[in-house]
DNA sequence: AAAGTCCCCAACCGCTGCATT
DNA sequence: TAATGCAGCGGTTGGGGACTT
């Protein structure tokens, strides 16, 4: 049997709400709360709307408390380092960002971060079809032996570059991201532990052992210690090396692949709530997302420069 | 000034996880 | 343990304003 909709979609109002509904809404919640039931209130309220609509709409506008307008640098930074690190878990990163929601994080992300960080697009090389170029970039086989790089691990790896370039102020002095300083507040747990042992670190510390140590929370029975890893680094988008492929670019890939797992085997981030997002396990390794070693930030390099024009 | 195109963002859709029965 | 219902989440869409031709 499957699950009864939420709501009558033929007799429910949708589209854009009207200030008359917005103030219905408002004084309602102000006055009662929404009494834990989204789908309930709309009936108590008499407004026309689904329970999922008027859930949103609170949350993304009504709310008391919430930010509009421009983003400032330091928004934009954050945004930038903890999507490298978690990718779009907008929720999270908006968790981060004071007044701001994750439709907002999101939209903005898109709209306008995104491209202005990610502005350059790969250019067809020549050798052949863009489709076969893109589809060598994605192991584009159907044998099963080797995953797709994602488009958020792409884009993830090349704002690590960015990133990194930033960093290196020799080069960060043609880069417009050098207005971009580490802040502080924003660094997280990473920047307030210092790194224990001598374990690798690359922003995919954080990336995998994070999905890790929240997928440990909810599925320690199901998966556990390299098996799980390789599952989320997969799952990821993360390829797993080919033994078929002769190309650069495996190679590549499979060099980085192995440097996340040796540092992911060695780091775990567990979320802790509202207050204390992340904590690090003791004996455990944090690390700096954005603090690469030498070798780590020779391959993403070498990376970058086979796939992006970098 | 009109038509076409681009861009932004509010809202919707569908899925997942959790709580309850 | 399975079924059900809900909140929450991320991806996607479409209306409308801004911009370009």
């Amino acid at each position: 049997m499957g699950r009864a909709p939420c709501c009558d979609k033929a007799t429910v109002k949708r589209g854009p709400w009207s200030p008359e509904e917005d103030a219905m809404l408002k004084a309602y919640i102000e006055e009662r709360g929404t009494g834990n039931n989204w789908i309930a209130l709309p009936h108590k309220i008499g407004l026309k709307r689904c329970g999922k609509s008027c859930r949103l709409r609170w949350l993304n506008y009504l709310r008391p408390n919430i930010k509009h307008g421009d983003f400032t640098p330091e928004e934009d930074s954050t945004i930038c380092k903890l999507y490298i690190s978690i990718g779009s878990r907008w929720s999270i990163i908006a968790a981060q960002l004071p007044g701001r929601t994750d439709n907002d994080v999101k939209n903005y992300w898109n709209t306008k971060l995104k491209k202005r960080l990610l502005g350059g697009r790969r250019k067809d090389r020549g050798t052949g079809t863009q489709q076969h170029r893109q589809g060598e970039l994605d192991g584009a086989n159907n044998d099963g032996e080797q995953q797709p790089l994602s488009a958020s691990a792409m884009e993830r790896i090349q704002l690590c570059m960015q990133l990194q370039e930033m960093q290196n102020p020799l080069s960060s002095i043609s880069n417009p991201l050098h207005l971009w300083q580490p802040s502080s507040h924003h660094q997280m747990a990473a920047t307030a532990h210092s790194n224990s042992n001598s374990s690798r670190s690359s922003s995919f510390d954080v990336t995998v052992a994070a999905e890790q140590g929240q997928s440990s929370s909810l599925n320690d029975q199901h998966l556990g210690g390299q098996q799980q890893l390789e599952t989320r680094a997969t799952a990821d988008g993360l390829a797993s090396p080919s033994s078929a492929g002769n190309s650069n670019i495996v190679t590549i890939e499979a060099e980085l692949q192995e440097l996340i797992y040796s540092a992911a085997a060695t780091t775990t981030v567990t979320q802790q709530g509202d207050v204390d997002w992340w904590s690090y396990d003791q004996g455990k390794s944090p690390v700096n997302c954005w603090d690469f070693t030498p070798e780590t930030s020779s391959v993403l390099q070498d990376y970058a420069a086979e796939v992006y024009d970098m």
